[in-house]
DNA sequence: CTTCCAATG
DNA sequence: CATTAGAAG
């Protein structure tokens, strides 16, 4: 039985300033999946690099002020990873696991960058490595009886459905062909994993979970569903609940994307 | 007959966002003297790059958002002029000069540093070269019957009276013994100007026109006497009135500096 | 449009 | 402690 949310933060101090804490207090979560923290933990007011009643674990690129990522979770994990044991982003702050009782669950945050650049070149490598590691994570999960739950911000949307407007985004970094079929393959038999949020609400827009802070964005629903539970298909069968927290960032807007929570049951 | 006030607005966008507007609207100076103005003329919205009322004069530095100065004269200048003939300095945003019938004003801003770097050797080719310069402008002004004031961040405090703690800073730039001595210089034969304040004023301390934005400075009256009116002594001699305006800084804190203002008589 | 950094003051 | 620009998103 677990509560999970995942949220970019775009900037855990910004966030913080601005909401991110109540936010944090009110929620029933017991794993919370950070990303773009955007700071080491020496940089975090005390609250908030030990929140109380979370054990909370970072891993900060070694480009300051980029990337980032954590996880806090309410029992203390028996084991913690951070990257996956691709050397190039090893300490780009973008992957940490950890394992709890029966259960894997990382936070992620997938490089992105626009289309025809060295950030996207960067993307791609990211996402060659990334995919027979989650491939090797699940084979190696089943054989312990382990679930296994990715996190994160993907940065990809996958089908139509997963943008506003995805005719005019088809040469866009984040709906690229490529991109696409890439998470087809993660959801598909070679990742073997289920995008768990499509999989309860397999008919409706969105739910988004990111606005661009330009125009209108946020006001007018603009959004791109790229932030997912990607899960083992056994845990996502145990999905009762699966929703964008929308007004959580709408009122205060301490994030340019919404926490996306998962409510797994027993 | 003239008003004249000199400021360092430390970014005179920032500045505007502040209250800097409100002031000069109720200044009741002829001319005004800007310095870190930190912005291109095409940056600032119209009402501040043609304030009603004013003829308006930019001399921004080469580098985007660095140093800059500005002249705001009420009545058309005869005459106008970018830099002081010295071609590592004419594009660096920290000289204009105007002719106005009878006198030659001008806004400076002197580079600042830190003691032993090279934006402190920078500063002390400027003053090697602006010494000579300030005396032939003098001379030439003498010839023509005119009088010259310089106002502007000289970014040095001249005797320990021009700054808090004077003690503490013998070995800080803007308080080094060698920067005391060429303001010595301006102020003495070689250059033949006269410290308008300072004449004013000969027993007070300060009146500081600085204060860190560091610590509680500007509230305990650590601060420095930097921003000055530099004259002919005729002109010197006419000054009826010389005050620093904390108060338009105080409330709504536009710059860390204060406006300068001197009443030059008939 | 917002984050944070770096250089600068 | 504040400014601006620039990289990044």
């Amino acid at each position: 039985m677990h509560t999970v949310t995942t949220v970019n933060v775009n900037g855990l101090r910004a966030a913080a300033r601005k909401g991110f804490g109540s936010w944090l207090a009110g929620t029933g979560a017991d794993v919370v999946c950070l990303q773009e923290v955007r700071a080491e933990p020496g940089q975090l007011d005390d609250g908030l690099r030990r929140p109380e009643g979370w054990h909370a674990y970072w891993a900060p690129a070694a480009a300051k002020g980029r990337a980032g990522v954590a996880l806090l979770t309410r029992s203390e994990p028996e084991r913690l990873r951070i990257g996956f044991g691709e050397p190039e982003f090893d300490d780009s702050g973008r992957y940490l696991e950890a394992d709890l009782p029966g259960l894997t669950v990382a936070s992620l945050y997938l490089p992105s960058g626009e289309a025809g650049t060295e950030r996207q070149a960067e993307k791609e490598r990211f996402m060659a490595a990334f995919l027979p590691y989650l491939a090797g994570l699940r084979k190696r999960a089943a054989d312990d009886g382990r679930e296994v739950l990715i996190c994160g911000d993907w940065n990809i949307a996958h089908q139509p459905a997963d943008l506003k407007n995805w005719r005019a985004n088809q040469r866009n970094a984040g709906f690229l062909p490529e991109e696409r079929a890439w998470l087809s393959r993660v959801f598909g038999e070679e990742g073997g994993y289920t995008d768990v949020v499509r999989a309860l609400h397999p008919d409706t827009a969105g739910p988004y979970s990111w606005w661009s802070y330009r125009g209108r964005a946020f006001d007018n629903d603009t959004g791109w569903r790229i932030d997912y539970h990607v899960a083992t298909p056994q845990l996502a069968g145990r999905c009762v609940k699966a929703y964008v927290e929308r007004a959580a960032t709408h009122a205060e807007r301490w994030s340019d994307h919404a926490p996306v929570t998962a409510v797994y049951g027993p």
